[in-house]
DNA sequence: CTTAAAATGTACTATTTAGTTAATTTGTCA
DNA sequence: TGACAAATTAACTAAATAGTACATTTTAAG
């Protein structure tokens, strides 16, 4: 309010500032209420700047929904990278990824609700954008060389399929998030207390160990 | 084309008709677009009756999107109960359910994808709806027995909960249908193929079932 | 055969919402 | 310092969209 003023009363150029600051909160709000839920002009008001520049820097509302999915793709890219995986046996390194990716979307539900949008829009704009493949391909790949080792160890049994395994690491971690109101709606909260989730971390890594391990 | 005009020459009134008809197409046009994106305009297109009808039965947007997702639930109810499971021992039994659940989902896209889109909206109807929870209690206490039967007769290990398997089962046959476009658009259709669904299902199951036993 | 209620058709309205126009301020560089 | 481009403000518009008013037709009951 106080700083609202002093910005409108003299206000200085930031472009940087004015662009993230719109995006964050597009992110929030795509999140939250779909492509066709979300309102431009709630876009606007909750951002620091005006609605006349939310089209300056963006021009229509896609190009605008597509920059943020594109920025929350970035991010995850950047996340995974961080993790050193061959540095550890085959069967720890996949508890690992494991792991990583159900904490990841635990971390960040907005960009699993903004995936979950997409789906809901067949995933057509995910169709045009370069940068959210290369993102899910070093996935795979990681998950591949980790199948690789382990196999070659004699740590897994020889019928692992990377792909197949991805979705099923994956189906439920993204579940975890995506039907989370449902499922709290219909049996109580207790999965999703601190407790619930480690719970059922380790129920996804056991069962999938179970499944990998010769 | 031709029934139109016959129809809209003589009409015959035909109420129950006509709801079915209203509540079908706006099934699956929720189920594309999501709530914000469905157009009342475009429902009432697709219907063999008029706009006006649409309110005439169902008031306004917010309510006909509640009986679509009522009646959504109440078909997922009917399928379970032709499902003996009690005849089984509790491994066959279960293996069964998962198998049943998979194919559901699979065969009821619209189905889930509506609770897809509640779930976008914080399950804000689901809340309010009594039919909807009493389905889906159900299915827990159907786990629940079948457990029990397991664990008596030594057959499963003695840890495990309904609500968390409930959980793990429904996650990867969720996430089949709710992420198929972005799969697919990311991996290709391989996963998808009868082939794909049929290898994906046995994993679950695999998965499930090697986590249950003693 | 009349009449009233239920069902349907047609045309309209108020509001919401994405997007725009035009004027103003700030920064930069010759 | 002045002039030109980039950034920003405030007010406006055209189209989309949920919902309605009112007339007409069908059905069933007495």
């Amino acid at each position: 309010m106080v700083a609202d003023n002093i910005r409108r009363r003299k206000w200085q150029q930031n472009p940087d500032a004015v662009k993230n600051n719109i995006l964050e909160t597009a992110t929030a709000i795509f999140a939250k209420d779909g492509f066709s839920g979300a309102r431009m002009d709630d876009i606007a008001r909750q951002t620091e700047t005006s609605k006349r520049m939310v089209y300056y820097y963006f021009t229509d509302k896609k190009q605008l929904y597509i920059t943020v999915l594109e920025a929350a793709y970035a991010k995850v890219r950047a996340a995974e990278n961080e993790l050193n995986l061959e540095g550890y046996p085959a069967g720890e390194a996949l508890i690992r990824l494991i792991g990583f990716t159900f904490d990841y979307h635990r971390n960040h539900p907005d960009f699993v609700r903004l995936i979950q949008i997409e789906n809901i829009h067949q995933a057509r704009h995910l169709a045009t954008s370069d940068i959210i493949s290369a993102v899910n391909l070093s996935a795979i790949a990681a998950l591949e060389r980790i199948i690789k080792r382990g196999s070659e160890a004699g740590e897994f049994h020889s019928n692992n399929d990377a792909l197949e395994l991805h979705w099923l690491i994956t189906s439920s971690c993204v579940f975890n998030i995506t039907n989370r109101a449902s499922f709290q709606q219909l049996y109580g909260a207790n999965l999703f207390t601190d407790d619930g989730q480690d719970r059922l971390k380790k129920l996804i890594i056991s069962s999938i160990m179970q499944t990998v391990l010769a």
